[in-house]
Order: C-alpha cells, then structure tokens, then sequence
DNA sequence: TCTGGGGTCCTAGGACCC
DNA sequence: TCTGGGGTCCTAGGACCC
C-alpha cells in the first residue's frame, strides 16, 4: 500500500498570537491569554513560556510572577480568534485537496497524491498565512497523523528548523521516538502515561515496540492505533466532512457563587437559550435536555453536583420548549444553602431538522420556526444576545469576570483599528 | 478571594430478553 | 446438594483531545 503523507498545521501561541497581531507593541515580551472567567492560563508566547509559567494553571497561582515580570494578561475573546481562525483555515484550504479543521487552531491537511516538494511547499503556505493573516504557524510532515504531532513538536522546538519539520524520510525515526516521552504522544494522556511509565515504557520509542496484545489490554483500541501510527501504519484518515454533532454543551462557571435560584434559573435560561441557537444554525432539533448544577469542586466540605435529564416528547429546536424543559429540570436539583459555582445545559438526540418522526400533532408544534428564524437574524445582526429571554433581562448576578478583553477588531465596524 | 469550556469514544455493569 | 447460556441495550464514569 502506498505510504499517505499528513501534514498537522498548529498556531503558535494562538491567542497570544491573534493579540499581538492588532497590537505589535507585546511582539516579545511575556503575554498570557485566559480561560473564561480570567481563571486559567491557556496560551502563552515563548517569553512567558521561558518564566516557567506552565499552561493550564489557574492565574492567581502565578501572580507573583506575573507582577514581578509584568507578564501582559488577556481575557479571552473569543470572537476575535474564532474569526482569525477562519482566516487561517481559509488559507490552508487553498493549499491542499482536504482539509480536517482539528481545533481553533490546528487543521491536518493530506498531501498524499500532490506532487510537490513536501516541505518546501509547506513553507510556502507558512510564509503565505504570516503574511495574510500575522499569525505564526508550525508544521509537522509525516505518515501518519500520530507522527505529525511528533514533527510539530520538533518544530516549535527546534528554532533552526524555521517551522517545518518532516519525519518523511527521516534517516532515524527511532531516535526522534526515543527523545519523544511517552506523555507527549498523541492519544496518551496522564493516566495512561503513568501505567506505561510505572511498566517502564517512558518514550514513545518503546511504546512502539510493546506487544500489541499487551497494549491493547493497557491501552484499549485506540491505544492499538496509536502505537501502529508510530510504526508508520496509518489508522486514522483524515475527517474532513465534521460528522453531525451528539451532543451541544453550554456551560459557564459563575462570576461569584450564586444562592437563590432565581439567579441560577437566569443563568440556565441564557445556556438553554445559547445552545438552542446554535443547534438551529446547524438546522438541528433536540430531543433530549440534562442540566447540571455544582459547587465549588476545591471546596470539599460543602460539595454538590447533580444533573437530570429529560426526554422530550418530540424533538424541537424551540427556544421557548426547550427554556421551559431546562428550568423544570432546573428546580429538581437544586438544594437549598449551598453555593453553586457553575451550571451548564447539555442538549442531544439531534434530528436533522424535518427527519423526526411525524405525528398527529406535529404542524401544531412547528409553529415557531419563523419567530425563531426572526430572532436569528435580528441577533445575527445586531450581534447576538440582542434579543432574550425576558428571566434574563436583569444584571446577571452570574456574569463572568472579563477583566482585560481586547476589542472585535474584526467583526465590529466600530472596532475597527484607526490609523 | 481566585481553579475553563466543549467535545468524542470506550468499558463495565446492570437490566432485560429468550 | 443444588441455580445456564447467549445476546442486546442503556447508562455512568473515566479516559482522551484542544
């Protein structure tokens, strides 16, 4: 069989990066961007990398060297880098047959059949994404999608590599295996790391090598994947049609604990109402809505969690309905005297909108679609959350903490920079 | 004081069937 | 003294990814 050639395409510090585009004065200095809720750290350029501040920890934990360093702190804002990402992947679509759109800020691309120079072609797309959109990538070649993420490891680290880095034709894949750690591969995260390094596989050389029955009770299936990957044998394909979505989650961890359960209904309104928006952009109905509830899981003295979830008696991708569903599902959990920290509503059993089973009593149902597709232009152009559900009409007690968020320099007329 | 959000997949175990 | 075998489906929990 004909060996397949991947290549992984990744943002380099990609919040980070979208940043300093609209604002080149952090261009090397030491700058963080935030989870939502300015909680934790989730991007950091090589200056903040180089202070030892490590990815994934909550802020208040490094504040101290945050202020001593004047490390430059962003909250998230997510309209700008979902729209850079755009821009990005709009790019990388040009240079290659198929595309899978893997995260905000990484897409694999097959070069298989394309006769090119791999790598000096991949350069190419690199210098054509800086100049279009400002935002460095690196890339990874290889032959399978496992060992792409190796190669884009290489070349982040590896500045005498300028980017791009192949395991094509790599005289000595079994070197680069033996200096990757087992943590490091993809598919193998902390628990499993730590089974294989307590059995004395530390690198991913000597995971390549483990038994398959071995790895296959150690590792499951998937596992079984990984480890052919790193021996050249391609098991994943690339996805480039996105399969419809099972489920569509909005959660968010409150501002400050939340009590009563007005507060509480007022947040869940504003989730149900979020993901029955987004459901309806994919023309999806749903036919199943859980909400869960809970407090502060760091505060083990008072802890509560606790979910329902409900089967509607037909699918439907109403606002209203499915409002309604969340707040009843809402009252049964919640418990008195403790303060919650978080709430989310989770719908799923999705219909392609008009594939549901038809009943008597369905053209009664169906009499929403045009208020709801009013209500979807008018938050499409006048940004959404224009227009809501009266319970959300008040100061939510539950907002988030937003301390430092740049503007939509590229979706907000108004936001757009002055020079 | 302060700890993100949004997904997918696999497995084990229980309920149920004949 | 002694209690089958084979199957499906569902769910909760745990693992992974970014």
């Amino acid at each position: 069989m004909k060996k397949k050639i991947f290549a992984l395409i990744d943002c380099n510090a990609f919040y980070v990066s979208c940043e300093r585009v609209f604002n080149p004065k952090l261009n090397n200095k030491p700058v963080v961007a935030l989870s939502n809720n300015d909680g934790c750290i989730i991007a950091r350029s090589k200056e903040a990398k180089a202070l030892g501040i490590k990815m994934g920890v909550p802020l208040f934990k490094v504040k101290e060297i945050v202020e001593k360093e004047n490390v430059i702190v962003f909250s998230s804002n997510y309209t700008l880098y979902a729209d850079m990402s755009r821009r990005v992947m709009n790019i990388i679509s040009e240079f290659a047959p198929s595309i899978e759109v893997y995260s905000i800020d990484e897409a694999f691309i097959e070069l298989t059949n394309m006769n090119v120079d791999y790598e000096s072609y991949v350069r190419q797309m690199r210098k054509v994404i800086l100049q279009y959109t400002g935002i460095p990538v690196s890339i990874g070649i290889a032959s399978t999608k496992t060992l792409t993420k190796v190669a884009n490891h290489i070349a982040k680290d590896d500045e005498s590599l300028e980017g791009v880095c192949s395991l094509v034709k790599h005289e000595n894949l079994d070197q680069v295996l033996e200096d990757t750690n087992v943590a490091d591969v993809w598919g193998v995260g902390r628990q499993l790391s730590k089974k294989l390094i307590a059995n004395g596989v530390f690198n991913a050389k000597l995971l390549k090598n483990c038994e398959d029955a071995w790895v296959r009770k150690m590792m499951s299936v998937n596992g079984l994947k990984t480890v052919s990957e790193l021996r050249e044998i391609s098991c994943l394909d690339l996805e480039e049609t996105s399969a419809t979505r099972k489920s569509c989650c909005t959660t968010r961890s409150f501002g400050k604990p939340l009590v009563n359960l007005d507060d509480i209904e007022q947040a869940v309104t504003t989730f149900a109402r979020r993901a029955t928006e987004r459901i309806r952009g994919e023309n999806l109905t749903a036919s199943t809505v859980s909400v869960f509830l809970r407090t502060n899981p760091f505060d083990r003295n008072r802890y509560y969690s606790n979910s329902s979830t409900t089967t509607l008696s037909y699918p439907t991708y109403d606002t209203m309905q499915i409002v309604k569903t969340a707040l009843q599902l809402t009252k049964i959990i919640f418990r008195e005297n403790y303060k919650y920290k978080k709430a989310g509503v989770l719908l799923s059993g999705f219909y392609e909108k008009g594939t549901e089973t038809k009943d008597l009593f369905s053209e009664a149902r169906y009499r929403s679609p045009k208020l709801m597709s009013a209500v979807d232009q008018i938050n499409e152009r006048y940004g959404s959350d224009t227009i809501q559900i009266a319970t959300e009409c008040q100061i939510g007690k539950w907002k988030q903490k937003r301390k430092n968020c740049t503007q939509s320099y590229t979706t907000q007329l108004d936001n757009v920079l002055l020079i």
